[in-house]
DNA sequence: TCCACATATACGAATATCCATATATTTAAA
DNA sequence: TTTAAATATATGGATATTCGTATATGTGGA
């Protein structure tokens, strides 16, 4: 993938909040994204498409959950990017409620 | 400028290139970056000027020339995206031909 | 002042993106 | 095998992006 289509990927806000929350927290189900970010399941779902079809995550079936995971082969460049996101401040004051979120559904759904 | 919004800045191919050479080279006229990206003025120009509205970029006069520069002032985490990029090997292996075109560009000019 | 060069912007057309809604698929359990 | 839950995809419309072309603006020299 080129730089620009990598950058493409993340131009979109929903599609860059999924990816951030998937990479802090391992592995993430589709409904618990819904519920992190307040977005409708075909949104979450059609962004997720688009990362998963250019090789940014990998989907897991976990019976009727689907997780996806930041693909551990992404070139080195490209897992910088991410990991530089996760590490700023940006991070902690965009996408704090996303964050939030997350970890209330966990906690209901334990 | 929100992170999707300074990842939009750079989904473009075209605007991707003139960031990376201006970053690369410190400062570049409008007519090296032609050269450079052998791409027409009217394209060069509309997009150094997306990426100057945005913040990114800052111009200068110099008689009729523009040169344009990355703007030093900004946040830690975008100066590291465009640093990553530059410092790794997707750039010798995709914007090589825009720096050799820039030299013989520079040359001709001197 | 007039002209040529460098750069910027306006305009319309082609294309791409995103969304809400509806529907299809997959799985697990009754 | 029927049902419900979780996820994926299809459709069409609204909006945004990009481009080539034409034109405007700004600068320096004759």
């Amino acid at each position: 993938m080129l730089p620009h289509q990598f950058f493409k990927m993340l131009s979109d806000e929903t599609r860059l909040r999924c990816l951030i929350l998937i990479a802090r927290e391992e592995k993430v189900s589709v409904g618990e994204l819904c519920l992190a970010l307040e977005e409708s399941q075909p949104k979450v779902s059609r962004h997720l498409a688009i990362l998963r079809q250019s090789g940014v995550l990998l989907d897991q079936r976990e019976g009727q959950w689907v997780y996806y995971k930041v693909n551990a082969e992404l070139p080195g460049w490209m897992r910088k990017v991410i990991a530089g996101l996760i590490a700023s401040n940006c991070l902690k004051e965009q996408y704090q409620q996303d964050i939030l979120n997350y970890q209330l559904a966990k906690q209901k759904l334990a």
